[in-house]
RNA sequence: GUCCCCAUCGUCUAGUGGUCCAGGACGCCACCCUUUCACGGUGAAAACACGGGUUCGACCCCCGUUGGGGACGCCA
């Protein structure tokens, strides 16, 4: 059997790593099944939604690589095939005409939940079965009344609804346009979808689902419901609720792998393994290893994975994602070390790219002042060392880390310093702060002219400062 | 309120009746390494929600309790 996943965001807000994570299963599922994978844009309610939503959801793909095989299909350009479907099912009286106002639905509903019953349609119109052509009106599935309904969830297990709990839900609004509940049926059926994979929070929505697409004669695809990600505060993930934009992340300085690896492990597992390349986890990803609690979110193993990445794939790989980043902080590489080799010497001490931008700014740029907790080691008593140590780098033909790390530490031992206090204060005078990476590496990448510019400079500084 | 789902360290999880006084990872703490910051290394603390069964034997199976989550829209 060829295998059919698909995703089918409705943008109506931000796509967050929620639905990320079920993109995420559906397509590593159509992957390691050579099936293909299917996006759906489900944009019926054109009040709220918005373009921008529907462009983050297709950047957020394309940054994260979920390439699909089909789309992006819009469900509102369907709406004729969907008003046949339901042209087909009035006529098959499978579904009828409701005139009920929207008052009389509040009022029974209000009614329902103050007598503590399930809020439900009571059916009025299908008792009656009204035909009024002048008068507006909404169309309804007539769901069985008896029996019940059982599917055979790829993650619970086996899940049975009472048709007595379901009532006759609306298909197509009083303006004509069809609703999510029958667009998805519509389009999983026409679509060929063989497996849905979603989540969790539509596991009340299959049973009406399952019952719709028996009235069309269709056998409904494999459901497979993941759990939910819940907000530190235990809550569903909502723009309310701590909930972030996949494009935030990117925007944050993760790198797109890192953001998959955590989200893959969000639920699933393959035995102790932490670390999994994209290929590794379409190759081991299975539905059935998919846990059945829901998950918090836990951002530092995100950051962990994050630096693991960096600090793993080629600095080149990282250079390209670093750049933009770099960009908007208004530091310009064109000067300077090569961008790959402070990579090389930043990714292990940082967890985004970000910060490796904010933290790499002194390869690029002069100092133009020093922190305060930084100025302690611009002391009278280090400037005949600094003095001494910069006439001998001027002096230096091979400009290389070990070299330097020779003239530094010859100093330092002269004067019986331990190594730190000599390293302390140069590395103030060349970065403006006290922490950098090891002290000759950086003085190396910085480059020789420019280091002598600085220390010159503290130089100046330290005696403009001189306590007398 | 009704229905549905869920329940192992703070968090993500391994575990499928004996190999578990429960393993890994993140984080936290301590120590080592050290040129600041990190990386790395070593070690420690930390969990089977509770109560009944079933069984020679339950983290694992069944029932209940409690707790949590989700759904109940002319939203998706």
């Amino acid at each position: 059997m060829q295998i059919r996943t698909r995703f089918a965001p409705s943008p109506t807000g931000m796509l967050h790593i929620g639905g990320v994570r079920t993109a995420l299963y559906s397509w590593l599922y159509a992957k390691k099944l050579k099936g293909q994978f299917v996006l759906r844009i489900e944009d019926t309610d054109t009040e709220r939604s918005t373009k921008e939503a529907t462009q983050a959801i297709l950047d957020s793909m394309e940054w994260l690589g979920l390439t699909y095989d089909e789309g992006p299909f819009y469900q509102t350009e369907r709406m004729e095939r969907y008003k046949e479907v339901i042209k087909q099912l009035l006529n098959s009286g499978k579904a009828y005409r409701c005139y009920c106002s929207k008052e009389r639905l509040d009022d029974l509903r209000s009614k329902q939940l103050a007598n503590k019953e399930k809020p439900c349609y009571d059916g009025l119109c299908r008792k009656h079965n009204p035909d009024d052509p002048n008068q507006p009106f909404v169309v309804r599935f007539k769901n069985p009344k008896d029996g019940a309904v059982t599917f055979n969830d790829q993650v619970h297990g086996t899940i049975t609804f009472q048709n007595s709990e379901l009532d006759d839900l609306i298909i197509a609004r009083s303006d004509g346009t069809p609703t999510y509940n029958f667009c998805v049926v519509v389009d999983d059926m026409d679509m060929q979808i063989t497996h849905v994979i979603r989540g969790s929070d539509h596991i009340n929505n299959t049973p009406r689902q399952i019952n719709i697409l028996n009235a069309l004669d269709y056998t409904p695809p494999i459901y497979a419901h993941v759990p939910m990600i819940l907000g530190s505060d235990g809550k569903k993930l909502s723009k309310r609720h701590g909930a972030v934009s996949a494009m935030q992340f990117c925007d944050e300085g993760f790198l797109p792998e890192a953001l998959l690896n955590y989200l893959v492990r969000l639920g699933w597992a393959y035995g102790d393994q932490e670390i999994f390349s994209i290929t590794e986890m379409a190759n081991l990803f299975d539905i059935k290893d998919i846990n059945k609690a829901a998950s918090m979110v836990n951002p530092e193993k995100l950051l962990w994975l994050n630096q693991h990445y960096m600090k793993t794939k080629k600095p080149e790989e990282i250079a390209k994602y670093l750049r933009p980043h770099l960009e908007t902080l208004n530091i310009d590489t064109s000067n300077g070390p090569e961008l790959t080799k402070v990579i090389a010497i930043q990714a292990e001490r940082c967890h985004t790219l970000v910060e490796i931008a904010e933290k790499s700014r002194y390869f690029y740029q002069n100092v133009s002042s020093y922190e305060e907790k930084a100025q302690k080691h611009l002391k009278a008593e280090i400037a005949p060392v600094l003095t001494e140590i910069k006439t001998e780098l001027q002096n230096l033909a091979n400009w290389q880390a070990s070299e330097i790390h020779t003239i530094i530490n010859n100093n330092a031992g002269k004067l019986g310093l331990k190594l730190g206090k000599v390293a302390q204060p140069i590395r103030v005078a060349v970065t403006g702060g006290t922490v950098s990476p090891p002290i000759d590496i950086t003085l190396e990448l910085i480059g020789k002219e420019q280091v002598l510019v600085r220390l010159d400079k503290a130089l100046t500084f330290i005696y403009n400062h001189a306590s007398v």
